[in-house]
DNA sequence: GTGGATCTGTTATAGACCATTACAATCGGG
DNA sequence: CCCGATTGTAATGGTCTATAACAGATCCAC
């Protein structure tokens, strides 16, 4: 029996939200957080899109970039960018060593601790990734001038906190 | 043996996505896709924190409004509206019904479809949720001013297309 | 130094959410 | 009146992530 087929990555969200004709959407149209949601939906399609056949989600995406553009961080860290629990950055660099992309380094002033590292495979995918994500993003916002995508930004950030 | 404890709902995302002193964020500075995420959690929790103890979710809110606001509405329907697969909105208005917040008549003019209906306890909930979600919603996006909040509803509705 | 609190990574378990598939009943157009 | 499309339903499975518990390493107060 051979090891296992590597299930191929399949988004859970797979259509847009649409705008239904001659539907009353009442409080919604005026609330932020359902706009957001809406737009969120919608920028996650078009990533799915780039990202094709790379089985790449977008946690793994952020942090296949964080352990790019910081070497050495610790796993605890790269969950804590991300939102997640400890297990969950486990099995997410669990994932990665697995596929030859990131590997686990000991640190050498915390015997605990793991640092991450991309191996070559993975600065390459990285590098893929980037630029293809950084295209859709630029695409899908096409639809925004550029005073105004820079706008958004803003807004967004300031919300974010 | 008692039926079954109604299991109170607990939240996917607990933690905002923090910004990370000293951490290269390197492209996602500039992705809007990221920025959409971090507000869209932000959101989220001020929602969670918003609707404390009634057991209501994005879905289950968005769900709620549209029924009250569009009476006799299909189950499929609802499923669109919300951007998931019939059987999703099925399950969703078994849980409505099951707490008696919405019940289902027969169409009067399609023997296969159902028309769902808030109960009297439906709209109940529904006046008090609306209410608190969208203080919640403007005390959230205080830290914006009142001409920003709107620009910020348009662009997102833009992005979404 | 040393003991207790804290932190790292790990494993196992469980829950929430949602898609897929398959099926019966109903509808509707030619 | 028949065949394809649609509605609701049920069963199943996958993905993601949290929680809890644990061992080993570290740190701090004393």
């Amino acid at each position: 029996m051979t090891p296992k087929p590597p299930a191929p990555y399949r988004p859970r969200t797979l259509v847009p939200i649409p705008r239904v004709d001659a539907l009353d959407y009442d409080v919604l149209d005026d609330l932020l957080g359902y706009a957001i949601r809406r737009a969120q939906v919608a920028m996650f399609l078009a990533f799915h899109e780039a990202t094709r056949g790379m089985d790449i989600t977008p946690p793994r995406f952020t942090a296949l970039v964080v352990v790019g553009a910081n070497p050495g961080i610790s796993q605890t860290t790269l969950g804590n960018v991300l939102g997640i629990a400890r297990s969950g950055a486990m099995l997410l660099t669990d994932w990665f060593e697995e596929r030859g992309l990131v590997e686990r380094r000991r640190s050498p002033d915390d015997g605990r601790a793991w640092g991450l590292h991309l191996t070559a495979r993975g600065e390459r995918l990285v590098r893929t990734m980037k630029r293809r994500v950084m295209a859709l993003d630029r695409r899908r916002t096409g639809v925004l001038g550029a005073r105004e995508r820079r706008e958004l930004l803003r807004l967004l950030n300031k919300l974010a906190g």
